[in-house]
DNA sequence: ATGGCGGTGGAGCACCGA
């Protein structure tokens, strides 16, 4: 099984991208972020008819997240609990089943924080306490979980190109990545770090000053795992070669595939 | 580098992202 996650900054504007990546990558799970649309104006058609289920959670303008998926969803979150006041698009999840076992997906939107001298840090901080508290819960049932998306997390120097120039950002503050590592250190896995656990890879390049060119990146885009999902995970993939598609989302899709 | 891009809403340019 073929887990994805993608940030694709408008799936409008995205659309025919998402189209030929799906074509050819064949993942069976896509979680996808920064939809940046109501639910009305998805299209949805257009992904059901290449042969996904979708699940949608959006809102005007910013944030959006959807899980696409090749076998039925079930018991379909919309919003991550711990705040009834919070109205941000930014947390979907669902059951798949699967003719050889159920697996439990979330897509995540995490709160970027910047500027890091506005509410906007406590904020993304807060959100990360919740997602925690509900990360526990879900993994008191032992299933196989993927909690995937944009965490706006640069959890390590060893995962941007440049770590100095991340130094202030909410991205790299201490903070943020103690909170990363207090949610990993629930149970959950680094699908990539497992795999790769000293390369240098990216999964964001800015689209200002060359970034790509440069191949100045970070990696902010993660798929944790519970530990049944661990024990089947047989290869991590980062399909870098979309970022230089025309007209591309500045994140690129993060795959992995599952024994079952 | 002084966010230098890109998306959204809405018809200017502010706001947001990372």
């Amino acid at each position: 099984m073929r887990i994805a996650t993608w940030n694709v900054n408008s799936i409008r504007q995205r659309l025919e991208h998402l189209t030929r990546w799906l074509s050819e990558a064949q993942p069976d799970i896509v979680c996808l972020q920064e939809l940046k649309c109501m639910d009305e104006v998805f299209p949805a058609g257009e992904i059901e008819s290449l042969g996904y289920n979708v699940a949608v959670s959006g809102q005007k303008t910013f944030n959006g997240v959807a899980i696409l998926s090749k076998f039925p969803l079930e018991d379909i979150r919309i919003g991550l609990p711990g705040d009834a006041n919070d109205l941000q698009a930014r947390y979907i999840e669902a059951v798949v089943s699967h003719p050889n076992g159920v697996v439990r997906v979330a897509s995540i939107y995490l709160p970027n924080g910047n500027p890091v001298d506005t509410e906007k840090f406590p904020y993304k901080l807060a959100w990360m306490d919740r997602l925690i508290s509900h990360a526990k819960g879900l993994l008191d049932l032992e299933e196989i979980l993927v909690l995937a998306g944009d965490y706006n997390v640069i959890p390590t120097p060893l995962d941007a190109r440049h770590p100095e120039k991340w130094v202030n950002d909410a991205l790299f503050k201490p903070e943020s990545r103690e909170s990363f590592q207090n949610l990993k250190a629930l149970g959950l896995t680094d699908s990539l770090r497992q795999c790769l656990p000293d390369e240098a890879v990216y999964t964001f390049w800015d689209y200002q000053a060359g970034a790509r060119q440069r191949n100045d990146g970070i990696r902010i885009d993660h798929l944790l795992l519970s530990p049944e999902a661990a024990s089947k995970l047989t290869s991590v993939c980062i399909d870098e070669h979309v970022r230089d598609w025309e007209k591309p989302s500045d994140h690129v899709p993060v795959m992995i595939d599952l024994a079952l």
